[in-house]
RNA sequence: CGCGGGGUGGUGGAGCAGUACCACGCCAGGCUCAUAACCUGGAGGUCGCGGGUGCAAUUCCCGCCCCCGCAA
């Protein structure tokens, strides 16, 4: 870690780990807001070596010359954290909750940007949860930081618009990019004192759940048009999957057909290729990803799995 | 040493001790109003690399390279 003093008009602290973050970080590293420290959570261990893998805002820090703090545990951090004297945190998709005396500790206090529109969607998966259930309109919601998980009062908001055939991995990056446009706007008037946070309608409030691999595994009871959002949702982690002779079979990209039904799950010819059918319509596979081998066509697959045709998958 | 699957003609797979089979594709011919078409014939493989054990290895053993699923 170096200690280059870095020039800014405030002493401002960024807490933030994942791409999401990183594009937040990246937006203010070229704005009078630079932060003078990025708190990130420690490098982990992953991929099949188990190699340590710094975050993506580390990664960007380091770039950028910023020091970067990696505690274990904030509460063992607050003294570090307020020897610096902040004027302010921002907090985007950190990863760890701060504790309130860490958020006490800047000047004007801890803000956080959350990729929803609060009240609605709090907790660490609200892009997951407005493709999940199919929304049309989500947005970002500046918010000044309490004790309570997303429940601050809010400083500002703004509505994105769901197209079509966006995953998380698509809009998370549009959001990410509209919430630094919007940080960018709040910030002055919040630091000269022009905002006056709004409480949330805390009685209207919903919330996520962590995202785990096994979200993705696919219920072939449902609707196919659920199915597509959760594709939407899960897409690129932790993806869509069914198993097949007892091996984890990814549908990596689909079409949903029109199609009668009468046994979800099972597999169908259709065309030169298969589908699989669920509770009303038919999923028309693309690419998969049969365990342990590339991904691949479903016609080139069908080659050399025809008996795939009449079996059920669970 | 975290667990596991795999590298076979252009593509996807089966075989697993006696040098290879299936589907698709490709080439030639035929049939059809049409089709995810169909029929007949054909070309195409040093079975990832290097050793070892066998009368004999793609098949067994050892080492290496590469790809991938889980886990995190």
């Amino acid at each position: 870690m170096n200690n280059n003093k870095v020039k800014s008009e405030y002493n401002i602290i960024f807490f933030g780990t994942s791409t999401f973050a990183k594009i937040i970080l990246g937006t203010l590293i070229d704005s009078k807001y630079k932060p003078a420290l990025v708190v990130t959570a420690p490098d982990r261990p992953t991929g099949r070596k188990q190699e340590l893998t710094p975050p993506p805002v580390k990664i960007l820090a380091e770039k950028n010359k910023i020091p970067v703090f990696q505690p274990e545990s904030l509460k063992a951090a607050k003294n570090k954290l307020g020897k610096t004297e902040p004027d302010l945190f921002i907090v985007a998709e950190y990863g760890k909750i701060l504790p309130k005396e860490v958020i006490e500790l800047p000047k004007h206090g801890a803000i956080n940007i959350h990729a929803s529109l609060l009240p609605k969607y709090r907790g660490s998966s609200p892009i997951q949860f407005a493709l999940l259930h199919g929304d049309q309109v989500t947005g970002n919601t500046i918010i000044l930081m309490d004790e309570e998980m997303d429940h601050g009062p809010m400083l500002s908001q703004e509505m994105v618009e769901v197209e079509e055939n966006d995953t998380t991995e698509t809009l998370r990056k549009k959001l990410a990019y509209h919430g630094a446009r919007l940080l960018m706007k709040t910030l002055p008037d919040w630091i000269s004192g022009e905002i006056t946070p709004f409480e949330q309608d805390h009685s209207k409030a919903t919330y996520t759940k962590i995202i785990t691999r096994n979200d993705g595994k696919i219920d072939w009871t449902k609707s196919a048009d659920d199915i597509k959002k959760m594709w939407q949702a899960y897409t690129p982690w932790p993806g869509l999957f069914t198993f097949w002779k007892n091996k984890r079979l990814k549908i990596l990209t689909f079409e949903v057909v029109e199609h009668d039904v009468n046994n979800p799950g099972e597999v169908i010819r259709y065309k030169d290729v298969f589908a699989i059918q669920t509770q009303n319509n038919i999923i028309v596979p693309q690419k998969i990803q049969l365990e342990g081998k590339k991904p691949q066509g479903a016609k080139e697959f069908l080659n050399g799995h025809e008996e795939i045709i009449g079996m059920r998958l669970i």
